[in-house]
RNA sequence: GGAGAGGUGCCGGAGUGGUUAAUCGGAACAGUCUGUAAAACUGUCGCCCUGACGGGCUACACAGGUUCGAACCCUGUCCUCUCCA
């Protein structure tokens, strides 16, 4: 193991807190591979950006030759994290939560080595559980240490409900630790009552207790709340290149330090320069964005790839020029353009296709349009605001 | 078992008999501007016909009822939440 490893970067970039760090470290130089724990819930499956950084946290470690431990929630799915706002999910299907669990790892894999993770599906020790096994787990808690969160705590005290099952979440998560053998849990900051209850399960059950790395949280695209899918403010893992370029371009100024700090492995040194730059006003922010944009789709697909990317929002967006390929669209001589591009996904309906006509958003090679009656030669490229565009093939009846 | 609160458009949340397709905020979309798919500003934001003017239809948990007229009043049903025991 290289002893020439950057401690800095390791335990401090996008790391919230440590628990202890002290013993993280001893771990760390001990030589021991260590089994570095991750749960997810396939209730939902798709990763953005903001699982992005305890992923390559993770990433950072098998680099050092330890040894990731992916725990499929399979069981803890059909509960529901208190730490989220809603309490009650929906029952998956056994279906569903395979398929969604599929998905899930084909994203976790995309920054997270395959060949260093050990897969786990919690209904592995979990099916096999009875009442007896149950009681004996919760037997070891107490209502009090469990009101100590600060979840819970808020809600106790605001007299909002708290489902039983959810007070059995943590205890779930904790047995897998158990199960597994974790030497060090991974998840954001939320997850700290999770991972010291999985540290005193391990104490009683004979094993030397977890260490526990949360990372930070990464504010989404919206710039006020954490990310997250049902916020909507996400840039997921899974999207086309494009997209993800675009989205990144759109985030506020102000948040692009945090993002080259949480999801990149620009040097500090280049960080604190990014930073200067900025605040003097050096720079364009829009060079950093690109900067940015490009890093991390190089990370989740491959160089070229952001190249593309760059070169198509350089084409389309500033130039405001054409792109490279465009769709075709099969049209009557005689439709109207309203129904064209609803046809085209550009609208939902009717009315809102009227809408952007009388808005001066529909334009026909580069000739705004204002009525829906128009005729068509092949090959006209209809452009719908700034950035839709189709390619006009026409069928004669 | 008892007492109470509430279910409104993508989300939050007003409205409590007529000028309400329904204030406002957010999201989204369009336009202007810009060194940026940042910010700012303006507009749009149920469906359908119309280039526009204008018109039609469907909507405030569900089903009935009262009324010239109901998201708003009454009855029933379903659902959610809180408190006391």
């Amino acid at each position: 193991m290289s002893a020439k490893v950057d401690m800095n970067r390791l335990l401090k970039r996008g790391v919230s807190e440590i628990i202890s760090e002290e013993e993280l470290v001893r771990l760390l130089n001990s030589g021991k591979n260590l089994r570095l724990k991750e749960g997810f819930d396939p209730s939902s499956s798709d990763i953005h950006m903001g699982h992005m950084v305890g992923l390559r946290k993770l990433r950072q470690f098998q680099e050092l030759g330890h040894q990731v431990v992916l725990i499929v929630g399979d069981w803890t799915a059909q509960i529901g994290d208190p730490s989220g706002a809603s309490i009650t999910r929906p029952m998956l299907t056994a279906e569903q939560v395979k398929a969604n669990a599929e998905t899930y790892m084909r994203q976790f894999f995309k920054v997270v080595d395959r060949e260093k993770t050990e897969v786990r599906w919690q209904s592995e020790w979990f099916g096999k559980f009875s009442l007896a096994d149950v009681v004996k787990l919760t037997s070891k808690f107490t209502v009090a240490q469990f009101l100590a969160r600060e979840d819970f705590n808020n809600r106790f005290k605001a007299g909002k409900p708290i489902a039983i099952t959810e007070l059995l979440y943590p205890l779930l998560q904790a047995y897998d630790s158990v199960i597994v053998n974790s030497d060090v849990e991974f998840g954001g900051q939320d997850q700290k009552f999770n991972f010291l209850v999985g540290r005193e399960l391990q104490t009683m059950m004979g094993q030397h207790p977890q260490q526990c790395f949360m990372t930070s949280l990464l504010v989404g695209t919206d710039g006020v709340q954490k990310m997250s899918k049902s916020l909507g403010n996400y840039i997921g893992v899974d999207e086309p290149p494009n997209e993800i370029y675009g989205k990144v371009m759109a985030l506020a100024d102000n948040m692009i330090i945090m993002y080259f700090d949480l999801l990149t492995d620009v040097s500090d040194k280049e960080l604190a320069e990014f930073r200067r730059q900025l605040s003097d006003n050096s720079i364009n922010p829009m060079i950093l964005k690109k900067r940015l944009a490009v890093e991390l789709i190089t990370q989740l697909y491959n160089k070229e790839q952001a190249i593309k990317a760059d070169e198509n929002f350089t084409k389309v967006f500033q130039k405001r020029e054409m792109p490279e390929e465009i769709e075709e669209l099969k049209v009557n001589a005689d439709e109207d353009i309203r129904d064209v591009i609803t046809r085209a996904n550009f609208a939902k309906s009717r009315s809102e296709a009227n809408r952007l006509l009388q808005q001066g958003a529909i334009s026909i090679d580069g000739t705004k349009i204002t009525s829906g009656k128009v005729s068509y030669q092949n090959g006209n490229i209809i452009k719908v605001g700034k950035h839709h565009f189709i390619k006009v093939i026409v069928s004669n009846k």
